[in-house]
DNA sequence: AAAGCTATAGTTAGGCC
DNA sequence: AGGCCTAACTATAGCTT
């Protein structure tokens, strides 16, 4: 059933918003996974550019007791 | 062999490190392809205040052509 | 769009080096 | 630390309703 997909962007939008949605979830999982087991506070980014997230959506919270987790991305997807 | 382990801080310092870098690498090429198959940038990040990371190591580039990710955490670790 | 299913692709704990 | 190994675990592509 689960097929090897390409590493390159998903043309069709519908499938590319239903992936964005499944993985951006088991992407918040596992950080919160590795701050809570390690301890640690911690940022990932595809960019440091501050306007790229400026008018981007609201963030994403996952709120978990004291430990939240926040994901933002732009507006293209 | 892997034995299941429990969501909960990893007492044993060499072991927390250890799993900090495993998770921590698997995390970011996840974050990569997922910013590749729905072209988005991203950030995920388990802490909003500045001064958590202010002081913290240099961050972690991975290069990909010009689809860079970055990582920062906190001293802690 | 959103939620459930399921087989399989992909990740990783715990070794060792 | 980073790399390799293997078994066991987990995420998810493709599909339904």
């Amino acid at each position: 059933m689960k097929a090897k997909i390409a590493m390159k962007r998903i043309e069709n939008a519908a499938n590319r918003l239903v992936t964005f949605s499944k993985r951006r979830n088991g992407l918040l999982k596992e950080a919160f996974e590795l701050s809570v087991l390690c301890d640690v506070m911690l940022q990932l980014s595809s960019s440091h550019k501050k306007e790229d997230f400026m008018s981007s959506h609201a963030p994403l919270y996952i709120k978990n007791g004291s430990r939240d987790m926040l994901c933002y991305w732009n507006k293209s997807i």
